[in-house]
DNA sequence: GTATTGATCTTCT
DNA sequence: GAAGATCAATACA
């Protein structure tokens, strides 16, 4: 299964906003390891959310995943979320997880290897900076980032 | 169409 | 004890 990223957000540690604030804890662990894993972690108790660890210096940087266009094996993401629209099956971290079947135990996993691939857009893609979703603190960072356009991205019409 | 609320895990106060 | 990187169902205009 999978798709186009187009839209993510960008969590440091110096951020209030993000889980890395304050250093490790047992949850966010991952963060703080070897860059090109799979930090997953649960959200508001119900929900996954899946980051891709982007910083050598195992300093607790991550990158989170919020939408995807949907691209592979459509059908299979369509019964594990039990929705038809294509725009409502990978569009928020929520979604995307569960569509994708990752969950808790992929915490951790290398994203340079089976069962995951990762490979680059051709050419440089065309995005929108905008402000965070979903937070209180350092909202003020424009660091949610989404394909122009895309009908794809968790909230319509992020303002170009 | 917008607004409100329930589900319920981890961390912080 | 409260809040949070959320979603979906329900209640209202």
């Amino acid at each position: 299964m999978g798709g186009v990223i187009v839209e993510t957000e960008a969590y440091v540690p110096d951020d209030p906003a993000s889980h890395s604030y304050g250093g490790p804890t047992a949850r966010n662990a991952t963060m703080f390891g070897p860059a090109g894993r799979l930090y997953v972690y649960r959200s508001y108790g119900i929900h996954w959310c899946a980051n891709v660890v982007c910083d050598e210096e195992d300093v607790g940087a991550a990158v989170l995943l919020r939408a995807l266009e949907p691209t592979h094996r459509i059908e299979r993401m369509r019964s594990r979320r039990g929705v038809d629209d294509l725009t409502l099956l990978c569009s928020g971290p929520g979604r995307l997880t569960q569509a994708l079947g990752v969950s808790g135990g992929h915490d951790g996993a290398a994203l340079d290897g089976p069962p995951f691939e990762l490979t680059r857009p051709n050419g440089r893609p065309d995005v929108v900076a905008s402000p965070r979703v979903g937070i209180t603190r350092g909202a003020d960072r424009l660091w949610r980032y989404t394909q122009t356009g895309s009908t794809y991205v968790s909230r319509p019409r992020p303002r170009a």
